[in-house]
DNA sequence: GTGTCATCTTGTCAATGCAAAGATATGCTG
DNA sequence: CAGCATATCTTTGCATTGACAAGATGACAC
């Protein structure tokens, strides 16, 4: 894995954030121990240490990632509200581990300076969809409710689906389902 | 607390219970801590194993007991959609404990039957609100949808909310924005 | 070659989850 | 009331974990 190239191991630091979304993909955060991660790059159990300091660190890093991923999913979704909307589940569950993460800040460090840049420009790209939105619709007098009620939509969509909470009958095609529920708090016209 | 009735504790279930909602509203559930709740309630740090069998037992119950107060919150609502969604919102800030254990099955045995039940009533008591919707909106041939996106939009705020990712400017009152916001999904005519 | 630094290892400790075995109170049966 | 079964709780022990301290190793500048 990622070669023993340049130093000792060569790139641990992006080892062990690697080796720890396959852990949480699988298991969960809960299940994630400095050690295993450790044991999975081939290298001593105190050498996570001095990449993250302790565990949170660690966790940090992964959240800071996964709001720098999220932004840039955002991004390349284009302008139309809804693409972006479907972007954001997908990004959820195409990048879980991130994402659950992400929004459990008792799990890192929600202070750390390396997080608020990327948690901003994410929140950026969230809010210029709804720019986009045409201006003739009811709401259009209040834009930052509409981008509350588009996150909060897409963002339910993707921690049901995730925790597999939703009834079978809604399928195994995650785009769709959430166009389809996304879909009709904006309709097209 | 509780009081020692009837038996060495009395009420020993009951009380670890409670200890740890309250550990988990104050720290989150990562923090939780078995031996902690042993000490909470004045017992040896084996005595919980009796009543739960291990960690994920106790958090198996603590959902269970979650999605019957859901469950129950959500009838005592009344019939009217945007009333049982603010309530929603309202039992998840209210019992974040249960609510964060709930909807992340890798904590607990999502296959206890003790959960089906409870699950289930919740289940029904959430569908039941879109069923009392007027007949003449656009997607009335659709009301599985309905339900999705009704579900999706409070449960995406509740979430937000809990997380602390919102912006200060959506204010401190939960009810009256989840209210704004999902009147913006169904709104009144 | 030598010094300096980042990187990683080894050794250690307290805390935790879990299992096994024992102790104690409760309630039932006669 | 005596005897006994059962539920409840305690004691003891062990493997794992997170965190810390001190030392070893390789890369790089000069």
């Amino acid at each position: 894995m990622t070669g023993p190239r340049g130093y000792h191991h060569g790139d641990l630091r992006r080892a062990l954030l690697a080796a720890a979304v396959r852990v949480i993909e699988e298991s969960g955060p809960a299940a994630l121990s400095l050690r295993d991660l450790a044991r999975r790059a081939g290298v001593s159990h105190a050498a996570p240490a001095h990449h993250f300091g302790d565990k949170s660190g660690l966790l940090t890093a992964l959240a800071a990632e996964g709001f720098e991923l999220l932004a840039e999913a955002l991004h390349d979704a284009g302008g139309d509200l809804l693409d972006r909307g479907v972007a954001y589940v997908d990004f959820a569950i195409g990048h879980r581990a991130h994402f659950e993460v992400m929004f459990r800040p008792d799990l890192y460090r929600a202070d750390a300076e390396e997080l608020a840049a990327a948690r901003e420009r994410a929140g950026d790209a969230l809010r210029a969809g709804v720019a986009a939105l045409p201006e003739g619709r009811p709401t259009a007098e209040d834009p930052q409710g509409d981008a509350l009620a588009a996150w909060s939509i897409v963002h339910g969509f993707a921690t049901l689906w995730l925790s597999g909470a939703l009834p079978a009958r809604v399928g195994d095609d995650p785009r769709a389902a959430a166009r389809a529920v996304a879909q009709r708090l904006f309709p097209k016209p």
